[in-house]
DNA sequence: ACTAGCCCCTGGGAGC
DNA sequence: TGCTCCCAGGGGCTAG
């Protein structure tokens, strides 16, 4: 499932294949795909547009076009973008962006939970979905008073409130996992049980392993790809993430597996209080 | 203002 | 082998 580093991947790569593409012709077979405006709308504003930069924010893919509008992507569970000359026919492939240097830009989503917006730049404030995101993770913006400040809202368990995007936007069920892990905080524990040194080691591990996995092209589960259709690399690195069962890396212990909020949620029991 | 529960989807695994 | 059932999972939405 795409979080921050994947979607950081994706960005990367995408910024170096479509910047300066200009879009030549507009198809989808399911039109749903675009949340906002009507899919008949959106085809006819972007068709002839120029790709001018590409951001991201949270698990947010941002497309700048000339004609200050931004196509917005989230791709959710099984999202992928696709650059290629030779589309492969597929049923899972909702949207084609024919572009001026014969590439094909393809959404791609089995579970079609992903969406994509068009939206004019200067009305960015007015974008629900950003209005409530929280800070993002590896700006500067990101400080240890700026966490805990969030924190403090909350009185639920550490794990439901880092998956919460209002809170720090980007963490997904893999890496808050992880982060858990590497801090040594089991998943269930309420916030405001929390001691400013277990607060201190979160704030630090989300930085770290975040960074860490946008190093390895981030983590391929289930079936994320880059643009290019090559695997991220961060699986191999995971220390707890999908290892129900198996032996902890730290102790002797066995990975558990439970369930919070409708997550598949794994800790080890021993080197996590 | 925060929280719980439901919904969207499909492939794949479990059970028979 | 093949059928049916059920589940994961991000986030929007509604209700409490």
């Amino acid at each position: 499932m795409p979080e921050l580093p994947e979607v950081e991947t994706v960005r990367r790569a995408l910024e170096k294949r479509i910047i300066g593409r200009k879009i030549l012709a507009v198809e989808s077979n399911f039109p749903k795909i675009v949340s906002t405006p009507s899919f008949k709308t959106f085809a006819s504003q972007i068709k002839g547009s120029k790709i001018e930069a590409m951001f991201r924010r949270g698990k947010f893919l941002i497309f700048d076009l000339s004609g200050g509008l931004s196509m917005i992507s989230h791709l959710r569970m099984t999202g992928h973008w696709l650059v290629t000359k030779n589309l492969p026919d597929s049923k899972f492939i909702h949207l084609k962006l024919k572009l001026s240097d014969g590439h094909t830009l393809a959404y791609s989503d089995i579970r079609k939970f992903g969406r994509i917006w068009l939206i004019e730049r200067q009305d960015f404030a007015l974008f629900k979905p950003f209005a409530k995101l929280g800070i993002e993770p590896l700006s500067k913006g990101f400080t240890m008073e700026a966490f805990s400040g969030r924190l403090a809202k909350y009185k639920n368990n550490i794990k439901q409130v880092l998956l919460n995007q209002q809170v720090v936007a980007g963490l997904g069920n893999i890496y808050v996992d992880e982060v858990l892990f590497s801090a040594g905080v089991r998943p269930s524990r309420k916030v405001p049980s929390l001691t400013k040194t277990e607060i201190l080691k979160i704030f630090k591990a989300i930085r770290r392993i975040l960074a860490l996995a946008i190093k390895h092209g981030g983590t391929t589960v289930e079936n994320f790809t880059t643009p290019e259709g090559g695997t991220g690399y961060f699986q191999n690195k995971l220390k707890i993430y999908g290892r129900k069962g198996q032996k902890c890396y730290n102790c002797k212990g066995t990975v558990s597996r439970i369930v919070i909020a409708g997550r598949g949620t794994h800790f080890c029991k021993s080197c996590q209080k």
